[in-house]
DNA sequence: CTGTGTGTTTAGTAGCAACTAAACAAAGTA
DNA sequence: TACTTTGTTTAGTTGCTACTAAACACACAG
């Protein structure tokens, strides 16, 4: 049993890839695929991944679809082949901006935007609300809870708009390897 | 309709942070609670968290204690007071490095153990495996795979390495604001 | 035009996690 | 002791999503 060996030891592996992958919300199947690509040293088919998982084709149809848009993966044609065959990125510091940068399409920055559209609501109508009404013990508190409302929303607009910028001076880097992260791991120290 | 006006404003804000908790694959409920207290200029009980959300008392009670335990909000107990208030961290900085910490305990790190786990298994029995079998064609192709899959991984656990190195450095650090950000902006753009 | 090999889409299922409603616990008050 | 006020726990429901099985689409071969 040499080679069942390699067998379970890859077994393992796939299993924790995909317990990661179920971690960060994503199917657990995306985290399998990935396993059985990046221990194989040549591109493999569809058929055979299916082969080396428990999943259906259909499924790893729909996964590794959205593995090669996330750029974990990337698509092969051989001329005169039909099939196609799929490769594990193994770089994964291009993956990490691959990623970030598809995180403007999503549905997690319209979320952010309406934190920004919450800021300027609050900021519209200065004074026609909360002067309005004369009773001014109700007018004074309301106006109070206006304004800290105000404060809070735009110091959560500024730390998302700071974070904002790490993102994209990550994302327009030239090159990002452990060497860069050593770099800020010195300043951080320092 | 003065006064409705903030309240519907609250409400898209809640509404927002709701979308944003159940992108991080969070519950909605977290990201509900969390926007009335930081919005609240005074802490909350949990019945007046439960008036100001949609949701029940036993919802409110488990999500505001695991809010509690990643550091996004703190309990307060006023003396001679029964109830229990609840105050939004407003330091959002203070917020990342306190998930950071708690990154260790989770399903996460036992699943990156693993992946470490996989590497020894692969640096162990280092000919024992690979030159037992004498028929040479399939013994060299079974070589050269195990040594493929030793090397993948080895490399793979060295970038969890660094990664974990970095959010050392940060959970460690004294002080963390808008100045540490830009400093390492400004790293990445030289 | 039929048949075969490939990948995609769809209808239905199953499992999981958040949530509700209500029972429960605990601690103070009459 | 019973009653009230708080928070927690539990049993059950609902809704979402990954997944399966199978139908479908398409391209090439004979």
């Amino acid at each position: 049993m040499p080679s069942t060996e390699l067998h379970e030891i890859k077994a393992d592996f796939t299993q924790g890839l995909s317990q990661i992958s179920q971690f960060w919300g994503l199917p657990k199947s995306m985290g399998a695929i990935f396993a059985v690509l990046y221990l194989s040293p040549n591109a493999l088919s569809l058929d055979e991944i299916v082969a080396e998982t428990t999943f259906t084709k259909g499924a790893i149809s729909t996964s590794v679809r959205t593995l090669a848009r996330m750029g974990l993966v990337h698509r092969q044609t051989k001329l005169g082949d039909r099939k196609d065959y799929y490769l594990a990125e193994d770089d994964f510091y291009k993956v990490v901006r691959s990623i970030l940068k598809g995180r403007e399409s999503s549905e997690f920055s319209r979320a952010i935007d309406s934190v920004g559209q919450t800021l300027v609501d609050l900021q519209a109508s200065p004074n026609q609300v909360r002067g309005a009404d004369e009773q001014r013990g109700a007018d004074e508190q309301r106006g109070a809870e206006w304004d800290f409302a105000e404060n809070r929303v735009a110091e959560m607009k500024s730390f998302f708009d700071n974070l904002d910028n790490l993102v994209r001076v990550i994302t327009a880097l030239e090159t990002m390897n452990q060497n860069t992260v050593q770099k800020v791991i010195g300043l951080l120290k320092k």
